[in-house]
DNA sequence: CATGTGTATTGACAAATGACAATTACGGTT
DNA sequence: AACCGTAATTGTCATTTGTCAATACACATG
């Protein structure tokens, strides 16, 4: 009576031992729930159990991912505020969250960047994932609601030796698992220290190949970086205070992907940006589906830099951001 | 304050007035309840409403198709049940649903086969369907969680002119509709008085071409009928009493698309088969996809005839039944 | 200007739910 | 066979949710 094991030992199994064994119970009592509209006690009663173990089982098939809730990715760009982003922007796709505490708002933001990535992935996608806190929110709290094959994660820019805490192996790896892609990571530094070791080093074929793919992404997720003192940039590893400065003082207000940006979207490049291994601006500017994901007001001058220069086809924001955007 | 109005004639509206407008409203209590997982009554205060109101957006919401909750199909194939049958049978996909009441059975399968049918539907398909009390069920409750463009549904067989319940142009137009998919019912009658008034009607320009499309279906959806005194087919009209008595006589157990098969799945034909205009159960067979939605005990011998031959490649029925086949 | 009609909203109550500590069952080990 | 540690299960209670009749509101009509 009641649930088997799932220990898969016991004498009605026949021959093989499939990997991921669902218990019956968890999906029926998911089934009765999400679809039956019974009650948990009416579930717990068809199955003899206590009604406390159906909240468990459901909690576990919310967990398991055999149920999930969806929200449209549709509707969020039917508000008005990301409409009126859209036209402004000429975006092809706005998602804008509500309002909600400060501090989470890089977690809230990754959710809905997640939705609209994992609504937008198709079978044999090659995903090109940036780095930083944003996005690896993003990649953190992705889950598919389908079955889709042949997915390839691509790191975009070379790994940085600092801050690990959301550097971009991290990213592509976790994003990568979450979604059984095959994962890519950029065997190189993000910096080299001289622009003759950056051209030797791509010339191996190892990295020649791996740039090869960064370049046939066809969908790229990255954030946007302020230049602010308690910036994320700063603590990235990727360019000594001195030289963020330098790019500041020659207009930088934004950085994406490594590539420094002044406040009407154009490249700041110069000798550390030539020496920078990773997807360019131009190339960026090739990638059929953009998805940027930001949002917070000490990054608005960095933002409409981005979105001035059109580097990104879709958009994911809240509220108070997005109505900021608009209001300039 | 509150919610605006969904008149769309206020002034904050430049330009063209957008076909389906949502509701801010509603779109942020679906996201902070479902995505920020907030309490209703935190709801409640953030958008200055009543708690009840937002139960109200909420519902809104679900039925609106802003939020949905999907079970994993893949989840649904791995009971164990699911996979005895899927290797009894051969089949590649089978979901089972949990015991209810029996009236009911029809819409619960009707729910089980619209989420295994949207989880399969891609960009550009042709969706074959047939018809019935089930098929019909399958169509009023379909529902995609993500945009699909391109499909088309087309009436796999010829209408019939009796009950008009679950005819095979309603069950049709309905899925269709549901889909926001082209609809293609196949002008004609599902029987005919004479073959050579079929092969007449058949060489017509429109119906050549509905005939081709349906030759094209990727996909099929169909249910099992069997022969009993209250079945399906006896109220459908596509054949009279003494027709159906005489296929019976010669063998016939079940009833696809129209189609008489006896206890194996063999094609019982005939005259009457040969004035029927539709989708041949070799034809069938072609169909990359099939899935068959079917369940109930009078159903049995039909239900092993149609899987036996394998006319279906995905088969959706209820515990029951599936634990009655296994036994057999 | 009163009146009707349909829809959106609300308050109050009953039902359903989630959290958690206590309890029980189980597999492996002396 | 007794013991132990882990994991599943349960009872209880505070919180959250759905329902429903009553009310407010906008808009059209006589």
């Amino acid at each position: 009576m009641g649930r088997e094991k799932s220990s898969g030992k016991s004498g009605d199994e026949i021959g093989v031992s499939l990997p991921t064994e669902f218990d019956d119970a968890v999906m029926w009592a998911a089934w009765l729930y999400y679809a039956d509209q019974l009650t948990q006690s009416e579930i717990a009663k068809q199955l003899n159990v206590s009604r406390a173990t159906i909240v468990n089982y459901l909690q576990e098939a919310r967990e398991r991912g055999i149920v999930s809730v969806v929200i449209n990715p549709k509707a969020g760009g039917r508000t008005s505020v990301a409409r009126a982003l859209m036209s402004k922007y000429g975006l092809s796709g706005v998602f804008v969250i509500p309002n909600g505490t400060d501090e989470s708002l890089s977690q809230r933001l990754g959710d809905a960047g997640a939705r609209v990535l994992a609504d937008q992935i198709e079978d044999g996608d090659v995903i090109g994932v940036a780095w930083g806190r944003t996005v690896l929110a993003v990649a953190d709290q992705i889950a598919l609601t389908r079955p889709v094959s042949n997915l390839t994660v691509v790191q975009v820019s070379g790994s940085s030796t600092g801050e690990p805490e959301f550097s971009p192996e991290l990213c592509t790896s976790l994003l990568s698992n979450r979604i059984h892609a095959r994962c890519v990571n950029l065997l190189a530094p993000a910096v080299l220290s001289t622009r003759e070791l950056k051209a030797a080093l791509l010339a191996e074929p190892v990295l020649k190949k791996q740039m090869h793919l960064v370049h046939s992404s066809n969908r790229i997720l990255f954030g946007v970086g302020d230049l602010g003192p308690r910036s994320t940039v700063r603590v990235s590893g990727i360019a000594s205070q001195e030289e963020i400065d330098d790019y500041v003082a020659r207009g930088a207000v934004a950085v994406i992907i490594g590539r420094f940006l002044d406040a009407h979207g154009a490249a700041v490049g110069g000798d550390h940006d030539d020496r920078m291994v990773g997807i360019t601006l131009n190339e960026l500017r090739q990638v059929p589906s953009r998805i940027c994901v930001a949002g917070g007001s000490s990054k608005l001058p960095a933002i409409v830099a981005t979105l001035e220069a059109g580097y990104a086809t879709h958009f994911v924001t809240d509220i108070a951001t997005g109505e900021a955007l608009l209001a300039l």
